[in-house]
This record gives C-alpha cells, sequence and structure tokens, in this order.
DNA sequence: TATTATTATCGAAACGTTTCGACATCCATT
DNA sequence: AATGGATGTCGAAACGTTTCGATAATAATA
C-alpha cells in the first residue's frame, strides 16, 4: 500500500512539468510527439492514474450522469424503465462514464426534493426517464446541465429526448387486427395524460378511421388511472358492463394486455378464440404467459444506450442543441391474436348477455 | 446562474472560521450548540451545499460503493444479479451512496482488466456479485478497500458475504418431491464449480440419502458448462440417452428447470403429469411459464440490499471485521410439481424405450 | 492553588488536478 | 530585417473541502 503516484511523480520522472503531463492526459493543446513519448513512458512505468476527486475539483466534471426515474415508475417489478436504465449502465462504460441513480417523488420543491447529486454537483447530465414534476426539470435546466428525457416530452418546451415509435407502433398493432378480419377493435388506454399513452390512443383512432371502421366509444377505456395489470382487467371489465364486445383488443402497454387477458380468462374465453389482444412494450413475462402476447417491441436497452449516446454528445459539446432521437418498433406476433371467426364470437357473445 | 456559495461564504457568513464549518457539516469534533446554530442558518440561508469532488479531495472518500459483475453474469436477460444490483441501488439511497457498475471479463491482468473506479480511487467499498477472477479480489484488498461478496465465496480466505441458504433450499426442493412419493429424483446441476450450485448439489444428495434412497448416477448431470436455458434441455436429454427417466428432476435454478421443461415437452410430456420439475432462484419469468414453476424463492433485491447496508458498515467502521450474511429462502409451489403416479411414468416409461 | 482534561475555535497546510497567462522558439511573410 | 502567427513548455493560481496542530478558555482533579 505504498501511496500512489500522483501526476507531480509523473512530471518529475518525465523531467517535465506538471502543466506538459496535464496536457498529455488530456491531450488538449501543443505537445511535441516526444515529450508525449516521454510523458507517457513515465505514466506507464510508475502505474499512475489520475484521480477522480481532484480532476474534478479542478475541471468542475464529475464522469458521472445522472438517471433520473419516478417513484411510481421504479417499483422493482416495472420491467420497463428497468430495462431502460441498465441500457445505460452499459453504454456509459463506453464512454468512460459512470450512471448516478435516483428516483424522485411526483412533488418537487427545493430543495428537500432534488437529488443529492445535483446539489453536490456530481453528474455533468441528466437522463430523465418517464414523467417526472416539470419544475424539477427546469430547475436542472437552470442549473445549465445538459438534460435528456426517454419516454417523456414536456409540452411547449424542447428538450433533447428519445422516443419511441408510438405512433408507427399502434398502427402496426392496429393493423395486425385489421388484417386478421376484426372490426370491432377494443382500445385499453390506463392513463391516457402520458404523451405516450396518448400517441397510441391517437393513432389507433386515425388507424380505425382510416380503415373506415366506426369509432365505437363503447370499446374504448382511457378513464383507468394507471396502466398496471389490474388496470388491464378493470378495463376489460368496464368495456363488458357496458354491454359490447369487442373481438379484439389493443392494450397501451403489455401490463394491461397481460391484465385483460387474465379478466377474459376469468369469464372462461379461449385466447385467442374468443378474443385477440395486442400489447405494447414486449416485456420479458409477455413472451411465457399463456398464450404467449402479441405486442410491439421496443427497444428498451437500445433506448437507454441511445440515451447516453446522445447525453454524452451534449455534455461535450459546447453548443446547447436539441436531438430528438426515435426509435424504431416492430410487431411481434405470437398466439395471443388470430383471425376473425363471426361464428365463435357470436356464439360466445350470446353467452355473455 | 449566480455562482453557487462555498463553505468560505457559510463562514463569512456566520463570523466563523472555514474549520468550524466543517466541523458542523460533518458533525465531528466540538462545537456548541450556539455556533452549530450560526451556522446551519447561513447554510439554509445561503442554499449551501458541500461540492463532492473537494470533499472527496480533502478526505479521501468518494461517496460510492463500486458492484462488479462479471461479463457472463451479466448479460442483460440475466435476471438473477440484476435483480441484486437493483437491490443495492435502491439501499445505497438509504445510506446516501451511489453505485457504481462495472462488468469484468474472467481473465485478469494489471492493469488493463482493472475497473476503472478502483484506478481513479473513486469508491469506497466494493461489491462483488458471482464469481469473479481471484486475482482481482486479491487486488481490491491489496488496496485496502472493504469488500463483499454476494452469492460466491473464495475458497481459503475469509470476505464478508451475502449468502443465500443454498443447502436449506435444495432440502426444501429434493424433500417437497420426495413428499409428493417421488423416489427415482433427477438433478440438474450445469456448472457444478460454482459454489452456489456445488453446495446445492451436495444438499441434494445428502437429502436423498437421508431418505434412504438410493443416487442413481445415471439421474445427476454435472458436466453442462454452464447454467442456462439450453443446459437444462441438453441435461434432461442426456439422462434420457442413458435409457433412464426420473418422475422428477430438481434443477439447480430456474434457468435450466425452464430448458428441462422445454424438453419434456418437445418429448410431448405433460407436465408435471408425466415429470415433476422444481428449480431455483424464482425469476420472474418462472411464475408464468406454462406450467408455472415449483420453485425455491431467493430474495435477490434483499440480498443487494443487504449487501449494502453491511458493506457500509464496514466502510464506517475503523476495524475491518468479517460477517457472513445468510438470506432465508422458500419453497414456493406451483403447477410443475404433482403428486408421484406411479401408473402414469410406466406407460409413458415404455413409450420411450 | 497548581495541574491536567475537556471543550471550543481557528489558521494553515494539505488533497491532486486543470487552466490561464507568460515566455521562448521557430518558421513563414512582408 | 522586422513582424507575426504557430508551436511548445512552464509557473502559479485556482478548485472547495478536510484535518492537524495550536491556542484559549473552562471545568475537573490532585
Amino acid at each position: 500500500m505504498g501511496k500512489r503516484p500522483t501526476i507531480r511523480d509523473v512530471a518529475q520522472k518525465a523531467g517535465l512539468s506538471l502543466s506538459t503531463v496535464s496536457l498529455v492526459i488530456n491531450d488538449s493543446g501543443y505537445v511535441s510527439p516526444e515529450t508525449r513519448e516521454k510523458v507517457l513512458q513515465a505514466i506507464d512505468e510508475l502505474g499512475y492514474h489520475p484521480s477522480r476527486a481532484a480532476r474534478g475539483l479542478a475541471s468542475k466534471t464529475s464522469g458521472n450522469i445522472g438517471f433520473i426515474l419516478s417513484e411510481d415508475h421504479f417499483s422493482l417489478a416495472e420491467p420497463f424503465y428497468t430495462k431502460i436504465f441498465l441500457g445505460t449502465e452499459f453504454e456509459a462504460r463506453n464512454h468512460n462514464y459512470y450512471i448516478l441513480l435516483t428516483t424522485v417523488g411526483s412533488r418537487f420543491r427545493e430543495p428537500d426534493n432534488v437529488p443529492r447529486f445535483l446539489l453536490e454537483r456530481n453528474v455533468d447530465g441528466v437522463i430523465i426517464a418517464g414523467r417526472v414534476n416539470e419544475k424539477l426539470i427546469a430547475y436542472i435546466d437552470r442549473l445549465g446541465l445538459p438534460i435528456l428525457l426517454v419516454d417523456y416530452a414536456v409540452p411547449k418546451k424542447h428538450y433533447s429526448s428519445i422516443q419511441m415509435d408510438n405512433r408507427k407502433g399502434a398502427h402496426l398493432a392496429v393493423e395486425h387486427l385489421i388484417s386478421l378480419g376484426h372490426r370491432e377493435i377494443g382500445f385499453l388506454g390506463g392513463d391516457i395524460s402520458h404523451p405516450s399513452i396518448a400517441e397510441r390512443y391517437q393513432a389507433y383512432k386515425e388507424c380505425m378511421t382510416d380503415h373506415n371502421l366506426t369509432l365505437d366509444s363503447r370499446l374504448i377505456v382511457t378513464e383507468e388511472s394507471g396502466t398496471a395489470v389490474e388496470n388491464g382487467s378493470n378495463a376489460l371489465r368496464t368495456i363488458l358492463n357496458r354491454g359490447v364486445r369487442p373481438s379484439a383488443v389493443f392494450a397501451a402497454n403489455d401490463a394491461m394486455a397481460i391484465g385483460c387477458i387474465q379478466e377474459a380468462k376469468v369469464h372462461g374465453w379461449k385466447i385467442p378464440d374468443d378474443i385477440s389482444v395486442v400489447g405494447f412494450d414486449d416485456i420479458d413475462t409477455s413472451a411465457h404467459i399463456e398464450p404467449p402476447l402479441t405486442t410491439i417491441k421496443v427497444f428498451k436497452e437500445e433506448m437507454g444506450a441511445a440515451a447516453v449516446r446522445t447525453l454524452v454528445q451534449a455534455v461535450k459539446a459546447e453548443t446547447r442543441s436539441v436531438m430528438t432521437v426515435h426509435m424504431p418498433v416492430e410487431l411481434v406476433v405470437r398466439k395471443s391474436t388470430t383471425r376473425y371467426s363471426g361464428n365463435a364470437a357470436a356464439t360466445t357473445r350470446a353467452s355473455v348477455g
């Protein structure tokens, strides 16, 4: 445990000044090839590595990226944002950054609800996943830190963001059902105030009318308070209580789709024969439930990785430009959807009323 | 964006020296109640918060905990260690630490394979999950950093660790099968060189002989190279190729149990009627596969949380004592196991040969 | 009463970098 | 021959804390 070498030791060994060594380390400024070589050699021989703390103090830079998630999104069970987070962890490695995670409540008051890494100036930029209090975002903005939103957008303000293609995804989902012959297609929305859910809802409506299908409001549920499994169950029950019965439903996310399937099973229905269900997100369990869920695949880890790449770019750049990245989505057809068969639906429908 | 206040501003405002303010902030040393109050007030009025970097430089402390994971364990698909990691992230918040994640390969050579946070003195302690190269562990030890192992143990060396109760779990699993009347119980081991898997294997053998059941080596597979889904499929195939057929198997983890079930389905078997399967870990998907898997539940997030608690204790303590925490496990009975029925097994057995 | 502990505060020296301005050299331009 | 822009190196001043030893006052002990 002999003391570790400092930049001073390197300078001495190379017969140069501190500043020159620093220039080599950060390769900034002018350094002749021979000098650089001498420094590199000294560094190598001493096994020198700069101290993060000293560096941070002098350069006002931390080498960290903050990741902010709302508490409700970060139940450990929530697989969606967790995947995004893990995606950032991976990509951060490639850029020599570390990720500092924090969760925040829906309320925001200074300074109690300010993430510690902001107060301590311990991050060079911030990734925000999902919806968080706008005042917090504004606060970070005022700090002059680059901000990157993932799966969220602040109305009337422009921040860089990674978005998934919600419209495309919803179109793929609904058109898949239509191509299977379905016409009475329900929509299970959950918390429609979230921008992503709202986009999916819009696209669903567009897609229906584009195909000359009537929008039956009785088949649409947007008043659920959340987008969890139980909201999916509730939503299907709501529709049935209205005395109608879709032959297929598009759920705003997989969790709700799963809830919907559970509820359908309670009624003794066979899936997909009695009702086709398509979700959105493609979370892990979706592939393993019975029947495996047809859904829109979202590249969650990729979104996290893209977030880091984009943010790092912003951190390093002198100019603060706004960029939006749209991640593609894919339709994954599994076993929860099938061709519309008027008969089956009709018979079962009879047994419902 | 006026400059943020420093400790100097606080001292000035309170009419005290820097050092006194520092004493208050860290509440160390002697400070009179009135002085403390004055400082606190000044801090509040200025909205002061100490800078992590400056603090780190002066105190040789980072406020971070390193989390090291072997690369093979950290495919994003690997749900087990991922959960442990997320558990640490949560608990770290409660102790005002941040987690710095890194993955390492199986080889270790200085300095190329030394995690960056170690070189940069950017962590106050290290959590190591699963098996990593022993030389790396020794290296960290030499650095004088507290180490905490999760689900791993270095032979002949003592490090603090969080262990799950592998023996108990295996006993619960095997006794469950025995209580259902099974006698020809196979074991799918995978990579037996991992301490946890080895323990489960030992306990399986003990449990069998304790109940006067013969250990049939043809029903035991320990030569698979890994513990992934495909290893489970392979293992069952291996057993069948030996011309025998267990009525139940205990797989060393859920991934292999799932592979085993998949393979059984390929043979047209019904589960649990034609073969009972019990796993270990209780990963998320286990509850959702068909049939839902009977398994040993491991409290993964809790292990991560315990790891942080224990490590933080070690970081703060002056003495370096070794502690081992054993996390309990639970048997979760779902649908992949059922009572032994000699008939069913016999008939199907006939159709195999 | 003299001596020693305890309590309270302070000044100054680290901690290990980056960065800015100064200076010197060299080469190309006028 | 004088001027000026690149190029290369350096010294010194930050950056914002903690911590150590010194000093002083007060309380406890002999």
